[in-house]
RNA sequence: GGAGGGUUGCCCGAGUGGCCAAAGGGAGCAGACUGUAAAUCUGCCGGCUAUGCCUUCGAUGGUUCGAAUCCAUCACCCUCCA
């Protein structure tokens, strides 16, 4: 029963968007041997639930492991529960705040609608790594650390860092790839999937599996995506990786709105790294885009808004998208007013409302003093037109049309009641 | 166990008795410009229905007319020695 397809066609689908294999050959082996026993492969990829939402930058890897589901391949949904207690100090100069068995539960639940927005729920084999890890013994945690040395862990660069320049590695973090690995040799994976700054615990997964009598699995790395903030310099991507403590993400869950804004808002050139990764044009396909604007002067402006259009219409679907799509145009291009704003309802004491509180109360300001400094700054509009007395008063019974800012343009309709 | 160094606003970092809501930088925000991006210039960047008031410099208590600055205790972090 060959459902599989043959191994080149296979590779070809996996190689996009993939920076390393470890070990190249072994996994076309592995993908000939799957195909000659009808046996799909096991492919793991494990997600912290530190932070309550996923993101375009987890969606690299989502995708990925979507595609050897595609293929006919098992996907491995690891959510690192008992993991995240002990916190990944991956690319971190301190360690981690370690997180409590019920904030790890919240993300959990919050993680899973969002994977399956990207991976095909029939055929995840969804697992949480505290299954095996509480049931570890003091005796099973000696033996497992018996198997890895210090040095070995201070071959990584954070780590070799912070103990370079003296900054504190508390044990436990030692214990993080360990544990990672760990869940390898628990699962008996065939792949591992990993970003690239994941490549030392995904190796390390190797060695284990090894040391435990497993077959080794191949580990596969994808790129780390920028953030909306990166730009570019000297012709290099710079900016830190997408991350909600950065509080440069594209949220999987967001509005179609405010995900169509982001992706306008994206740099120029940092759009095409998106396309490459994200996307799912072909290669060609992209670099003609690129050669377009690069050579034909198309503008970029045009070439995003495909971009942002192709990924709310991936998590939202066409209408949306089509929406979002009008939405921005009339807001941003026609500076007209969007269709759908909060209306907020404000009964003021003394029945005196000045525009500064108004602001605070309808929430579209951080504090009054903010609202202040906005208005005086001639951030705020009022039905079309600046205002810069933050003191103005709104009567009762009065409605109002009212803008703050330009990037972000937040809208409100105000209603003074009486 | 012994010795020393440290904890300042979102981050880095100056400040050793009043002129400190606290220099400087970064990030961020607003305006001009624009294409939505970048670059540039300008301004802002604790809170408060606010020409005033309130809360901030690890925590608590004290000295003083007055404390981020001095003293005491506590907490946390780092280093060296063992």
């Amino acid at each position: 029963m060959s459902s599989f397809a043959p191994v080149p066609e296979q590779m070809a689908v996996l190689e996009r968007a993939v920076v390393d294999f470890h070990v190249r050959s072994d996994l076309e082996e592995r993908l000939e041997e799957s195909r000659q026993s009808g046996k799909p492969l096991r492919v793991k990829a494990g997600f912290d639930p530190t932070r309550p939402d996923l993101h375009l930058g987890h969606c690299v890897l989502l995708q990925k492991l979507r595609a050897f589901q595609d293929l006919g391949h098992t996907a491995i949904f690891l959510i690192g529960d008992f993991t995240a207690m002990v916190g990944d100090p991956t690319g971190q100069n301190e360690s981690r705040p370690r997180l409590t068995r019920a904030e790890v539960e919240r993300s959990a639940e919050s993680y899973l609608a969002q994977a399956f927005k990207v991976l095909d729920e029939r055929g995840v084999e969804l697992r949480r790594n505290s299954e095996w890890l509480d049931r570890l013994t003091l005796t099973d945690a000696v033996e497992l650390m018996a198997k890895s040395t210090v040095s070995r862990m201070l071959e990584r660069k954070d780590f070799r860092q912070r103990f370079e320049t003296e900054r504190a590695i508390h044990q436990h973090e030692f214990l993080y790839p360990l544990l990672q690995a760990y869940d390898s040799v628990a699962l008996e994976c065939d792949v591992e999937l990993g970003g690239t700054d994941q490549l030392f615990n995904l190796v390390l997964g190797r060695t284990l599996m090894h040391k435990y009598g497993k077959r080794p699995q191949i580990v596969m790395t994808t790129p780390i995506l920028e953030g909306t903030d990166a730009r570019v310099e000297n012709g290099e991507i710079v900016g830190p990786k997408m991350s909600k403590s950065a509080d440069n993400t594209i949220g999987l869950q967001e509005e179609p709105t405010a995900m169509f804004r982001k992706a306008m808002q994206i740099d120029d050139t940092v759009v095409f790294r998106y396309f490459e990764l994200l996307s799912r044009r072909s290669a060609a396909d992209v670099a003609a885009l690129r050669a377009e604007v690069q050579s034909l002067g198309r503008n970029p402006m045009e070439i995003k808004a495909l971009f942002a259009r192709e990924i709310v219409e991936r998590f939202h679907g066409g209408e949306a998208a089509a929406h979002a799509v009008a939405e921005f145009e009339r807001v941003y291009a026609k500076d007209a007013v969007p269709d759908d704003m909060p209306r907020v309802e404000l009964k003021p004491a003394g029945g005196v409302a000045e525009l500064a509180w108004v602001l605070k109360q309808a929430n579209l300001v951080a504090s009054t003093s903010d609202a202040r400094r906005l208005v005086e700054q001639g951030g705020v509009e009022v039905d079309g037109a600046r205002v810069t007395d933050p003191r103005v008063r709104f009567h009762p019974g009065s409605e109002h049309v009212v803008r703050v800012g330009s990037k972000q343009r937040r809208f409100a309709r105000i209603c003074i009641l009486g």
